[in-house]
RNA sequence: GGCCGGGUAGUUCAGUUGGUUAGAACGCCAGCCUGUCACGCUGGAGGUCGUGGGUUCGAGCCCCAUUCCGGUCGCCA
């Protein structure tokens, strides 16, 4: 039977569905059929919109007509409905409207809809790849809706604490130079300018540094950025950033500005106080006791030195390692992991290898005793003298690792994470805020031989630090810090430099010729000579921030339209190829690629 | 680019040693049902086992290649 679809005509909502009153009173609600009861005589439609769900009931001796129209209603079909509300017989304690119904008089049929490819509000276990290709369908999931919303009450609380505190928001370029330095640009061709491109941008870093030399002396922005870079659950090529950038404060207001931020969102957003100032830890520390420069400090089991306290015994990977200037350095995995099979641990070795570990050493303290992988090397007592140090106790697995503390560390940092995942130990509902100071200046660059910024080149060195910047720059740290939460970066910050000489002077010491300073920077730097105020920034990853107040493990579930691993998305199909004739207007031949 | 995991009804999965007609649940379709709320009951439709090739009398299962998805390392100033 062909079905007429109805209009609005002669209705108008007069309430979300979540939000209806809970007394009796006409009311229009307006959504999608969520899930159809046909009961014999009665039916029950539950209606759902963006905040919730209210039942629709239908007789068929109170209103044939009403009732004759919800029998053709089916899943996901858009209804418009005006009626009555009135206690149910029954309450539902499991929803917010669960004590009432809409006793329905008048029901419209907006648009029906073709079976879904999947159930929308019950796709938890459906396949990502199916979901995203329907990412409207899935969009429509309450779960997914929340998240979006919060989302968007986050980017508000953001703009009310900056707007309170003087900044401006104001844009900047979406189209700009090139600055090949770190990742790589998305480039946009140019019709013309044929054979030239502008880059989206990584970051809105070089204007909002121009806006503080022209004195806007406050500004904020949540600008888009673009990375074209491989993916991660935590990483999307096109992301969203709270940039800001402040003038006339030094490195601690700039930080307080960002805490303030943090802490205004917790409160707005989840209703939890975080005490301030929050936790610092500067970088070397941060590498040292959990060998990551974002570390997780949710639970325990902190890296241990233990070069000393092996000192004299004859395992060549530890002697070797000492030799070379490297440590030993191990971590005890508490929580009974000394079951962990060999299978299991050879996993974990196998994980160390791959971060660029030479192999793994262990010790398990079973209830047979503790039993050491290098036990032949050992003498009498040595046993007892590493797990004494190192506070071990029955049912601990101690992961030892020896080499550079470049490899060292960052190893048994990862090992730490895995296997506190692993043994489920990290506690829920902690917000283990941590600001990381001091970060180094200068990364070495094994490939190239050669020192790279770590920040980015205008970043402030520490004033004690300027000595040293010619004679020992791996040890040159930078005004710079990071924001971390739970272990994961929400925000890099630092203070720049406005000093033209001091710009030159770290270019030099980065490798850059003037010619090279000349193309790449010369307008930021000139902008310099005509004096500017002491300023420093940073920018809030908001998809990282939603994802971790949404509890959500990946950055898809914050974005409303995502892309997938090879930074393509699967709904549109992009990217996809164009026309010749496009190409040829903007002066551009494809390469083909090989078979 | 490397490594690991995955792809079987619309969806989520099972599928024995390689052996007859590839199953279940949910969804969908039809019928019944006056208070459901994951409604219930009866019946039904629905499959190029990701794709291509190979081994075999015979392949969802074994081999090779390829593609897509996920995780991860490289990469992410």
């Amino acid at each position: 039977m062909e079905m007429k679809l109805d209009t609005m005509k002669g209705l108008k909502r007069t309430h979300y569905c979540g939000e209806v009153p809970l007394t009796p009173c006409e009311v229009t609600v307006c959504g999608f059929a969520d899930r159809v009861r046909d009961v014999g005589n009665i039916i029950f439609i539950n209606l759902r919109d963006r905040t919730g769900l209210v039942q629709l009931a239908f007789n068929d001796e109170t209103d044939r007509e009403v009732f004759a129209k919800a029998q053709q209603v089916k899943g996901e079909y858009v209804l418009m409905a005006h009626g009555t509300i009135r206690d149910r017989d029954e309450a539902n304690p499991n929803m917010k409207t669960g004590k009432i119904e809409v006793a329905v008089d008048d029901l419209r049929i907006l648009s029906k809809a073709e079976t879904t490819p999947f159930e929308v509000t019950n796709s938890d276990k459906v396949n990502d790849e199916l979901k995203l290709r329907y990412r409207y369908l899935d969009l429509r999931n309450p779960r997914l809706q929340n998240n979006i919303i919060m989302r968007h009450n986050i980017a508000k609380a953001a703009r009310d604490y900056f707007y309170k505190n003087g900044f401006l928001e104001i844009e900047t370029p979406m189209m700009m130079k090139s600055t090949p330095e770190g990742a790589r640009d998305y480039l946009v061709p140019s019709r013309v300018h044929k054979g030239s491109f502008y880059a989206l941008p990584q970051s809105p870093q070089i204007y909002k540094q121009l806006l503080m030399v022209a004195g806007y002396d406050r500004y904020v922005q949540i600008a888009r950025c673009f990375r074209d870079e491989d993916l991660r659950a935590d990483r999307q090529p096109e992301f969203t950033q709270v940039d800001l950038e402040m003038s006339f404060v030094d490195v601690d207001q700039l930080i307080a500005m960002g805490e303030g931020f943090l802490a205004h969102i917790c409160k707005e957003c989840m209703g939890i106080d975080i005490p301030l100032p929050l936790p610092r830890l500067t970088f070397a520390d941060a590498m040292n006791r959990y060998g990551s420069d974002k570390p997780d400090t949710r639970f325990g089991m902190e890296i241990q030195d233990i070069t000393e306290v092996v000192k004299g015994i004859e395992f060549p990977v530890f002697t070797g390692a000492v030799e070379n200037g490297g440590s030993v350095r191990a971590v005890v995995v508490e929580n009974g992991a000394a079951t962990y099979t060999r299978k299991e641990i050879d996993k974990l070795t196998e994980h160390a290898k791959g971060i660029g570990a030479k192999g793994l050493a262990y010790i398990r303290w079973t209830s047979d005793g503790a039993n050491c992988s290098f036990k032949k090397f050992l003498g009498e007592g040595d046993l007892d003298r590493i797990t004494n140090a190192l506070g071990a106790k029955e049912g601990d697995l101690v992961l030892i690792a020896a080499d550079k503390d470049k490899v060292v560390l960052p190893v048994l940092g990862a090992l730490r994470l895995i296997a506190a995942k692993k043994l489920d130990i990290i506690p829920e509902g902690k917000w283990n805020f941590l600001v990381i100071t001091e970060m180094p200046f200068f990364e070495y660059d094994e490939e190239t031989g050669s020192w790279l910024a770590m920040h980015h080149p205008f970043t402030m060195p520490m004033e004690e630090c300027l000595k040293d910047l010619d004679s020992d720059p791996g040890s040159v740290r930078a005004q710079a810090f990071d924001f971390v939460l739970n272990g994961t970066e929400l925000s890099s910050g630092s203070m720049r430099i406005t000093d033209y000489e001091l710009q030159q002077k770290m270019f030099e010491a980065l490798g850059l010729t003037e010619e090279e300073i000349a193309a790449k920077f010369g307008f930021l730097v000139d902008a310099y000579r005509y004096a500017s105020p002491p300023h420093g920034g940073m920018g809030f990853g908001l998809d990282r921030l939603a994802m971790l107040i949404c509890g959500a493990d990946s950055l898809r579930d914050v974005v409303a339209f995502p892309k997938v691993q090879n930074a393509s998305e699967l709904m549109s199909a992009c990217p996809a190829q164009v026309d010749a004739a496009q190409l040829e207007e903007l002066g551009i031949a494809v390469i083909p690629t090989e078979e």
